[in-house]
RNA sequence: GCCGACGUAGCUCAGUGGUAGAGCAACUGAUUCGUAAUCAGUAGGUCCACAGUUCAAAUCUGUGCGUCGGCACCA
C-alpha cells in the first residue's frame, strides 16, 4: 500500500506496487508524455521502476538539470549501438556521461578517425529515430560473465568480474542491443532527441592505465534541443578565438619553435606583459613578508639523490655534463632543495622563524612530449616559488596568510574564483607514515582555520607531502593547476635543515612549499584567455596609440605622445598614410587598449579624442586631463591608493 | 610516451602524380581622408626534414622532427 508523497505534498495512495510510468499517467498526460526518469526520495531512477513502499517521487522533465546527465549517458549507449552495428567486431567497454557530453571507449584493432564519425553519427540518429525502449534485466553474475563471453565482449566480462560481489549485476538493453549498465536510462532511445555531434576521437588508455591496452575513444556532446547545441557550438568558436596561442600571434607576444621545443621566445610586447606580471608580484611578495633570492641552474647530481628527486624524477631531468669533469649536473627542475641550501647556511633561531623564501625560480623539466600545450605546459618555466620554513604550530596560520594572499593576487589578475583541490599521500611516497598523518592533519586543520572549501584528489599529493592546488580554467573549459601549497616534512630531514629552539635544542623546521601563479608561462597563458587579449592598462604591452587623421597633425601628435610618455605609458605613434577607418581596426585588432585620435580639431584646441577597445564612443578631452586620467588608470592595483583620480569625467 | 589528425608565402588557407595559388600583411606609388579595411603596382616559396616508388612527387610509401585534439604524466 504505498503512499507516495509528490513535490507539492500532496499523497497518493495505491493498492500494490506501481511504476513511475503509470504514477505519471494517473496525475496526467501531460505528466506522462513528460516524464523522463525520476527521483525516488531523492535518488534517480528508471520510471519503469517498481514503487512499492511510501515514497517521494519527484518526475524529471527535459527542463530539469538532471534530463541532461540522463540524455548524454543515453546518447552513450545510442553511440556505442551504432557503432556495433557499423564495426562488427568492435568490443564495448565504459561510456560515461560527461561535463558537456559524452564519450565511449571501444576496443578494436584499427582505431577510428575523424572520418568514421559522420556515418557512426547518421545511424545514431537512425537508432534514436527508432525510439527503442530501454529494458532494465536483473542477472546473474556468472550468467552475465558467460554472456558477454560468448558475444567476445572481454571488456565487458572484465568489468563484472571486478564488480564487488555485493552489487547488482543489472543490463540493459534497447532493441536488439544490450550492455553492461548501472543505469539509470530514460523510456527510449527517442528521448536522446537531435540535440547531440559527434566531436572527436582519441585514444584512452584502457582503465586509464598507461600499461594497459590503447582504446579508442570517441566524444560526443549533447544537449536538449537543437538550439543549447548550436549555442554550445558557438560558445567553442567564441572560446578558440581568445586561444592564447592564436592571441599571442595576434599580438606579437611570443612564439615557439621547433629548435628550442617547449621553451617561450618572449617577443618584446609578450615580455612587457611577463615584466608587469613579476614587478607586481615582486611587490606582494615582499609586502608579505618574503625575502627573495636566486639560486644556481646547475646543480650537481648529488643534490638530487639526497632530496629524492634523482630517485623519482631523474628521467624527467635535463642533464648536463661537460668533458673534463666526471660530473653530472642537473638543470634544476624546482628550487626547493636550493633553498633548503641557503637555509642551512649559519645557525638558524626560531625566532627567524616563520622564514619566507621566495624565489622566480627558471626551472626545466623534461616533460612529456605529449604533454606539450601552447606556454602552458612547458620545458622552461620561471615559478613564483617560495618556502615557507617554519614551526607546526605555525602551518595553520601561514596557510591562512597564504590563501590570503592567494586571493587577493587572483582577484587582482581578474579571477574571481577558483576551485581548491586537497590531494593526500599517494604511492610511491618519501617519509615515514607518521609524518604524513601530521602533515594531513596540519593541513586539513589550516583548511578549516582558512574558511576553505576543498574537493579530496586521493593520491595525488607530492612524493613529500601534501597539497593543496589552486585551479584555474581556460577559455575552452579545460583545468590548469597554478597555485599550490606543500607541507614537507621529508626535504629538511633528508637536507639537515635545523632550527635552534627556545629550548636550547636543535629542531627540525617543516617546510612549506607554495607557490600562486604557478608557472608564469601558464599563468600567463591563462591571463591572456581571461582578458582574450584585452588586458586592463596595467597589464598591456601597448597602452596607447596616437593616431592622426591629417599629417597635419603629425607634430602635434608627437607632442602628445611623448606627454603620456613622460608618465611612463607605453606608447605607439602611428603617423601612417592611411585612413583613421583603417588605424582604428588595426589597432582594434591589436588590442591596444586605448586609442588617442588626433586630428586638425585636436590639434587646435589642445585636445585628443580617446577610444576605448571594445567601445564605439569617443571622447574628447583636454591633453593634460587625458594624461593625468590614463596615468592614473595604469597604475598596478597593489600601488592604487584609494581612489586616485576622482572618475567623474572618466 | 601512446592513439588520431595535421605541417604549402610573415598570417589564414586552397591546391589527389605533369610549369606552386588566393586573401590579408610587407614594399613602392597615388590619395590627406573624422573612428573597425582607399586605390594601383611590386616582391615574396629548399611545399617540415631525410629516404624510397615513378619518366615525373607539395601530392603516393617509409622514417624522423614539430604542432593540434585526447590518454597517460605534471616534483
Amino acid at each position: 500500500m504505498p503512499a507516495i508523497t509528490l513535490p507539492d505534498q500532496s499523497v497518493r495512495r495505491f493498492d500494490g506496487p506501481v511504476t513511475g510510468t503509470a504514477l505519471a499517467a494517473e496525475i496526467g498526460p501531460g505528466l506522462a508524455r513528460a516524464a523522463l526518469a525520476m527521483k525516488l526520495d531523492g535518488k534517480l531512477v528508471d520510471l519503469a521502476t517498481p514503487i512499492e513502499q511510501d515514497a517521494s517521487v519527484v518526475f524529471v522533465t527535459r527542463r530539469d538539470p538532471d534530463a541532461l546527465e540522463l540524455i548524454r549517458h543515453d546518447a552513450a549507449h545510442v553511440l556505442a549501438e551504432a557503432v556495433q552495428e557499423l564495426h562488427p567486431g568492435t568490443q564495448v567497454t565504459i561510456g560515461p556521461a560527461i561535463e558537456n557530453g559524452f564519450y565511449y571507449d571501444f576496443a578494436r584493432n584499427e582505431p577510428f578517425t575523424l572520418e568514421d564519425l559522420a556515418a557512426i553519427e547518421a545511424k545514431m540518429r537512425e537508432i534514436v529515430g527508432r525510439g527503442e525502449k530501454f529494458e532494465r534485466e536483473v542477472v546473474d553474475r556468472d550468467e552475465a560473465i558467460r554472456f558477454f563471453q560468448a558475444k567476445g565482449e572481454k571488456y565487458k566480462a572484465q568489468l563484472i568480474e571486478d564488480l564487488p560481489a555485493s552489487e547488482t549485476i543489472t543490463l540493459y538493453r534497447q532493441g536488439e542491443w544490450v550492455d553492461l549498465c548501472r543505469g539509470p536510462h530514460m523510456r527510449s532511445t527517442a528521448d536522446v532527441g537531435q540535440g547531440f555531434k559527434l566531436m572527436k576521437v582519441a585514444g584512452a588508455y584502457w582503465r586509464g592505465d598507461h600499461r594497459n591496452a590503447m582504446l579508442s575513444r570517441i566524444y560526443g556532446t549533447a544537449w536538449r534541443d537543437q538550439k543549447e547545441l548550436d549555442s554550445y557550438l558557438h560558445m567553442l568558436e567564441e572560446a578558440e578565438k581568445r586561444d592564447h596561442r592564436r592571441i599571442g600571434k595576434e599580438m606579437d607576444l611570443f612564439h615557439l619553435q621547433e629548435e628550442a621545443t617547449g621553451s617561450v621566445f618572449w617577443h618584446p610586447n609578450g615580455w612587457k606583459l611577463y615584466l608587469a606580471a613579476e614587478a607586481y608580484m615582486r611587490r606582494r611578495l615582499d609586502a608579505a613578508g618574503y625575502q627573495e633570492v636566486r639560486t644556481p641552474q646547475l646543480v650537481d647530481r648529488s643534490l638530487w639523490e639526497k632530496s629524492g628527486h634523482w630517485e623519482n624524477y631523474r628521467d624527467h631531468m635535463f642533464i648536463a655534463r661537460v668533458e673534463d669533469e666526471d660530473k653530472h649536473l642537473a638543470l634544476k627542475p624546482m628550487s626547493c632543495p636550493c633553498h633548503v641550501l641557503i637555509f642551512r647556511q649559519g645557525i638558524r633561531s626560531y625566532r627567524e622563524l616563520p622564514l619566507r623564501m621566495a624565489e622566480f625560480g627558471s626551472c626545466h623539466r623534461y616533460e612529456p612530449s605529449g604533454a606539450l600545450h601552447g606556454i602552458m605546459r612547458v620545458r622552461q618555466f620561471t615559478q613564483d616559488d617560495a618556502h615557507i620554513f617554519c614551526t607546526d604550530e605555525q602551518i595553520a596560520p601561514e596557510t591562512a596568510r597564504f590563501v590570503a594572499l592567494l586571493s587577493s593576487i587572483y582577484r587582482d589578475f581578474g579571477f574571481d574564483s577558483f576551485r581548491v583541490k586537497f590531494s593526500d599521500r599517494p604511492t610511491p611516497r618519501a617519509g615515514n607514515e607518521e609524518d604524513w598523518d601530521r602533515a594531513e592533519a596540519a593541513l586539513r586543520e589550516a583548511c578549516r582555520l582558512a574558511d576553505i572549501e576543498y574537493e579530496l584528489n586521493p593520491g595525488e599529493g607530492a612524493f613529500y607531502g601534501p597539497k593543496l592546488e589552486f585551479v584555474l580554467r581556460d577559455a575552452i573549459g579545460r583545468d590548469w593547476q597554478c597555485g599550490t601549497l606543500q607541507v614537507d616534512y621529508v626535504l629538511p630531514e633528508r637536507l639537515g635543515a635545523e632550527y635552534v629552539g627556545e629550548d636550547g635544542a636543535r629542531h627540525r623546521p617543516v617546510m612549506l612549499h607554495r607557490a600562486i601563479l604557478g608557472s608564469f608561462e601558464r599563468f600567463l597563458g591563462i591571463l591572456i584567455e581571461q582578458y582574450a587579449g584585452r588586458f586592463p592598462l596595467w597589464l598591456a604591452p601597448v597602452q596607447v596609440v596616437v593616431a592622426t587623421i591629417v599629417s597635419d597633425a603629425d607634430g602635434y601628435a608627437e607632442r602628445v605622445a611623448d606627454a603620456f610618455r613622460a608618465t611612463g605609458l607605453e606608447v605607439r605613434l602611428d603617423l601612417s598614410n592611411q585612413k583613421i577607418n583603417a588605424k582604428v581596426r588595426e589597432h582594434s585588432l591589436a588590442h591596444v587598449p586605448v586609442l588617442a585620435v588626433v586630428g586638425r580639431k585636436e590639434a587646435d584646441s589642445g585636445m585628443v579624442a580617446l577610444r576605448r577597445l571594445g567601445g564605439e564612443a569617443q571622447e574628447l578631452v583636454p591633453l593634460d586631463q587625458a594624461v593625468a586620467r590614463l596615468a592614473a588608470e595604469a597604475v598596478p592595483p597593489d600601488l592604487r591608493k584609494a581612489d586616485p583620480v576622482p572618475a567623474a569625467q572618466a
